[in-house]
DNA sequence: ACCTGAACACCGTTCAAGT
DNA sequence: ACCTGAACACCGTTCAAGT
């Protein structure tokens, strides 16, 4: 389709930096992130592992880029509600939601937090935060209390994905469930009794819950 | 000192698994992450890298070893108060500070996070939680939003500290609010106002404060 | 039982050489 | 301008050989 130009028209198949993205993001989605190495990527473009350094910097570059994309994609789905509380959960879940679908992008993020695509993520809750009416003084902590959960939640779920990829998800919860269950009652009673809800809760509505858990000990400033 | 038994006795620098992981935490401590390498380890002990082997199985063994022993210090000199509320804060500033002495800890443990020495922790929080009064419907989201906080922090910090290793802390986190303080005050308004207390807080302060939040929330759970 | 150190199979990255 | 693929310096890990 459309008319070709001699010099600007490429080779469908030619290399470029979002196919290489792209195909990371592909490695890194179906075979975690130890899968991910130059070779492999070179392999499944069909071209020389020397030819990804025209395009990308270096490894971290790479990584980055399919942060970005990953993270951009998420926040543009993004409903955004009027209301200030619900939009703050709606920005958390977007991440949530993304990172369970990437879980790479949890690990990563833990890393390198201050990626560019997450300064909307944290310019988003901050803004809410104003228009919530938390009092100027509180801003900071309340932003910070925030991020930092949604942050941890988010290298736990890679955690998670990472053990979950020889087994099973639920499989690996049981386990983890199974052994706590087993702990010295004198020495461990709040985990074993725990160990229930660890094994039959929802990720995300356990993540909602802290959300909510937050905005609720904000509330309380005045 | 003492009788000198022909077997059990050993020259004072045989190696072993103590020795091992003492070397390990000091070259992560000095030299960070990427420096823990069999052959420097080896360099350090002056042994070959294969001897190693022969008390740890391998490199995740040997982190988790490394892990184990900060943490179990950690909690060790840890003076536990009476109230309830006191003595978690008095648990996540004792994690929050052994990460600080060693950021290296903190990415293993969100990459890790269910490490031997962590239940002893984990189990502390949620034993005080209950103290508290908190209902037994609640605990569960009240304990895994005070965990996923910590462990997001930890992260947080140990990304931190690579960065800082090149150049110094408060330059790192100028360079940031710099960036933050030049962004487009149309779309970044909270990220540009929040450069300031970003520069110049007190991370530790910072850290309590978004504990005593997440409890404030959790208090407002009837 | 414990240690040595060469060897193996991998990495990320570079670069002379091609088109 | 873009790509190839061998080469380099490094990993973690293994293992025959030593003591």
């Amino acid at each position: 389709m459309g008319i070709r130009t001699r010099r600007t028209e490429r080779r469908t198949d030619a290399l470029s930096k979002e196919r290489i993205v792209e195909a990371a993001i592909e490695i890194l989605d179906n075979d975690g992130e130890s899968a991910l190495t130059f070779r492999a990527l070179a392999a499944r473009l069909t071209t020389g592992s020397g030819a990804i350094y025209w395009h990308v910097a270096d490894k971290n570059e790479l990584l980055a880029a399919a942060i970005e994309d990953v993270i951009t994609r998420a926040t543009t789905d993004m409903v955004g509600g009027t209301e200030p509380r619900e939009t703050i959960r709606a920005i958390a879940l977007g991440v949530f939601d993304a990172i369970d679908l990437h879980p790479w992008v949890g690990s990563q993020l833990s890393r390198e937090p201050l990626q560019p695509a997450m300064l909307q993520i944290f310019e988003g809750i901050g803004g809410r935060l104003q228009a919530l009416g938390v009092p100027e003084r509180a801003q900071f902590d309340s932003w910070s209390a925030l991020v930092n959960y949604i942050l941890g939640v988010a290298g736990q779920n890679a955690a998670n994905a990472r053990h979950t990829r020889e087994t099973d998800r639920s499989a690996f919860l049981s386990t983890v469930a199974a052994r706590w269950a087993q702990l010295d009652p004198a020495k461990y009673p709040f985990l074993r009794q725990v160990a229930t809800p660890m094994r039959e809760h929802d990720d995300r509505e356990q993540f909602l819950a802290g959300i909510d858990l937050i905005l609720a000990g904000i509330g309380t400033v005045r």
